[in-house]
DNA sequence: ACTATCGGATAGTGAGACTATCTATAACAG
DNA sequence: CTGTTATAGATAGTCTCACTATCCGATAGT
């Protein structure tokens, strides 16, 4: 299929094609004269991927295209999976006072705890410790105690997620190994954070919906 | 003190500040002359805060005025955690399909199960929503299965930090305590992807790290 | 033959988040 | 009291990002 019917099948505009392709994340049709290329389904699933990453996975166009050169590239199923974790948290370039250096204690307190095997250079690492200094600076700290729990949330969540990649995938090859470990690392975020807000709203409609003294809904 | 000190002190420089006064994400300064005004410590940790939202948070500026509208506002303290729930999912126009109608009926269904108290409205229905449809979309749908897990995950974790920031709270007045509750949602969002991330390091280590087949490094 | 479409290159656009400049002041050091 | 520096506020400029639009000389299809 040519450029046209591309854009049709993915609901991608013609421009935007284009430019994905300028930038790499879209491979190039099969020549097939000087100015005519054929696509086939395999630029539709790249196309609905890339669109996934951008939009349900709230990834910059420079982080997707991080994340497509590991799954094209010729790289072990961990590293495209490290790829897929480096794109998906913030990590802002980092002051360093006293609470920077208790956070990252904490954070290492934390893996030791927990026995997890991450680098050094693990951008979880300085996320979380960017977020627990944060908590600290802003007068919360007590909001970092409850990072055990969250840890342990997360443990079970991830030995899940790994090996569901795994089992779903046998046999399907490297290159769709490799794109279920990101589409779940990326998109599996979004779930998370969405669950999320739901099971706050019900919490905090059960502790303060359902109590009818507006506690706090004045100054006190 | 003046702008000055206060970029000092906060670590934002003063052309920036002038910026989020004129957004009013900062409360204008006391007046003392034509062209003097007089700000305090209630200017620097509001600075701090919104640094907070934007830098760790990830939030747009557009999104952390919300927050700080809701912070501000005569609101009830379920209402200002609502707009930081809101402000931390990325709600992308939806297209209606087959698939998108198949997720919402999913989410419906989880929603009844764990009989959560959450509108129809709620931007983490949409958010979850999207996410499955997605998910189905690229051919990954047993992802989507997981759902239950991720909720069980969250709705404790929810649960206590909402406790956390009424008990914290408790005698702070409700200025604090919406604060509070904004900064532990939206902070607490970033720590927990930031964790994920180090969980699934931790989990593909243990079920490929350790495994040295290079099961996925090639072409099968 | 003729019109719509194509691939590819280059340039333009609009939003977002600052950043710089300008204009009167006002504060302060010598 | 005078010169330097800083200030509030207004307006305009900048830079990045993620597209869009426009051209061009070929095709493709009718």
């Amino acid at each position: 299929m040519r450029v046209g019917e591309l854009s049709r099948r993915s609901g991608v505009s013609v421009p935007s094609i284009k430019y994905y392709l300028r930038e790499g994340m879209l491979p190039a049709g099969e020549r097939t004269g000087p100015n005519q290329a054929d696509y086939g389904e395999d630029h539709v699933r790249r196309l609905r991927l890339v669109r996934a990453l951008l939009d349900v996975g709230g990834l910059s166009v420079a982080a997707a295209k991080e994340v497509l050169a590991a799954v094209d590239g010729d790289v072990p199923l961990y590293e495209a999976l490290g790829a897929a974790q480096d794109a998906v948290v913030t990590v802002p370039g980092g002051v360093s006072d006293e609470a920077a250096a208790e956070a990252r204690a904490k954070v290492d307190g934390l893996v030791a705890r927990r026995g997890w095997r991450v680098t050094e250079a693990n951008p979880g690492r300085r996320a979380a410790a960017d977020v627990l200094a944060t908590y600290a600076r802003l007068g919360w700290p007590q909001f970092g105690e409850a990072i055990d729990d969250y840890a342990a949330a997360m443990e079970q969540l991830a030995a899940r997620e790994v090996e569901s990649v795994l089992s779903g995938t046998d046999g399907g090859g490297r290159e769709r190994a490799v794109e279920g470990a990101v589409t779940g690392t990326v998109l599996g975020g979004s779930l998370l954070l969405a669950l999320r807000v739901m099971a706050q709203a019900d919490a905090s409609a059960r502790l303060l919906g359902a109590d009818p003294s507006d506690k706090f809904t004045t100054d006190s």
